[in-house]
DNA sequence: CGGTTGATTTGAACGGCGTTCTAAAAGTTT
DNA sequence: AAACTTTTAGAACGCCGTTCAAATCAACCG
């Protein structure tokens, strides 16, 4: 590993910077700007970089002083997401030309972008519990669709879960190095010995062909109509 | 440095190890034994402790020794995981009196009790890419029971994933403190003003409504149903 | 205007982590 | 017995989250 480091303290160009508050340009630390910042090292360094202390490094302060706004990495991870999550295109939710189905497609592919464009923030989008407005709309968005494609009101509800699961699980699984992925899969399916995994072995080719685009739109259509055909979920009140 | 071991297995009561080349009783270290003792504080203490540092110190030894049998973290996470599948039932997939997806259905749920037992694997089991013997025996027996179905090959391929996916994706929702997640998820509702969110609204009850049973095999269902009705994904040889 | 009070900011520290390097020990071959 | 290869240890580097008590700042009150 090379120690790389650009910015080393004993190579500082302003010999001294004796205090922080020296320079008038602190921007004064409030919850969003911490969390632009956040989205910042996001966009350019990787969630992986999202850390107490290189975001107080980026804010020119000290990692305690981030405590104040947020309560610990994995709500300041949260939030990042959150923020994000306004990239996601809710037109197609509105756009009431094109069959119900293709919508929700659409709406569906613009949240996956928005994870592949930040893959390492798809593997904390399944465990983080999200709470912004920006989620909400998203579920709203999800949730009309159905009900407008006629599909009753428990399916509905209860089919939004599945849609943005799979769509976050896809984005994680993908989250790693891409390539990495399928062809470390695809040597381990070639280990099938046919005695053991005979279906494995005679379907091992079908079960890493296609495009991930292709896969992707088909495991919504089946979702979609799984969702459809389900039968109806017990009304117990719970 | 404190070479406290009260749970030490091999606890020497000799006061000064003044070297851990004293004591004969070392098991001399493969990656059987590590993966092993890596398991044991899984199910102790959880994932979260299972590192390389406190595993060095459960086998009593430096945490660089471990490098010769596994390169990394992750590879060590993988290990582990790949153990626990071999205590998924795969009975199901044989058993052929039953109706073949009440068998399927029993075959993920006793995969997902499986995660389930161990929330913090769930997580990581995600992520990670599962490369062993274990691993390849689930497909196989998902992907066979898909097939005594009738549903088409390539359609049976593709929806080992979404099954699998679907299991391992929950189990990780609920990895976290589980009542927490649902609580504050509905709390997250209860904020949905109805102008902005209408949907959302009126169907806040209904979207967190049911056991997670009562969820969990309704979604087996749709996504079963779904595999079943979806169009037969392009033939194309990629 | 000075002083008090409460919030904000900060430096320092504690304990833990992954990983790599180098040297020592053990085991194996010649 | 000597030369080698493999396995094990020790130590170190640089990161991490989080907490604490002190210092600073800002507003309000007399």
């Amino acid at each position: 590993m090379a120690p790389v480091n650009s910015a080393d303290p004993t190579a500082a160009p302003t010999p001294a910077p004796r205090s922080r508050r020296e320079r008038p340009a602190k921007p004064a630390l409030s919850r969003d700007g911490i969390v632009a910042a956040a989205v910042h090292i996001l966009r350019t360094e990787g969630l992986g970089k999202v850390t107490m202390r290189r975001l107080a490094r980026e804010l020119d302060t000290g990692p305690a002083s981030l405590y104040v706004y947020v309560r610990n990495t994995d709500e300041l991870h949260a939030a990042v997401l959150d923020a994000l999550l306004a990239e996601v295109d809710l037109a197609p939710a509105r756009d009431t030309s094109a069959p119900w189905q293709d919508r929700l497609t659409a709406l569906l592919t613009s949240y996956l972008d928005m994870l592949f464009r930040h893959p390492s923030l798809a593997r904390s989008a399944l465990t983080v519990r999200p709470e912004g407005e920006h989620y909400l709309d998203l579920v709203e968005a999800v949730l009309s669709l159905l009900i407008a494609g006629g599909v009753p009101d428990a399916r509905a509800a209860w089919g939004v879960d599945l849609l943005l699961m799979y769509a976050t699980a896809t984005a994680a699984e993908h989250a790693g190095g891409e390539a990495d992925h399928m062809d470390a899969t695809a040597a381990a399916l070639a280990t099938a010995s046919p005695a053991r995994h005979p279906e494995l072995a005679r379907l091992s080719s079908t079960l890493v062909a296609g495009a991930p685009q292709a896969r992707l739109s088909w495991g919504f259509a089946a979702l979609i109509a799984g969702i459809a055909a389900a039968p109806e979920p017990p009304t117990a009140t719970s």
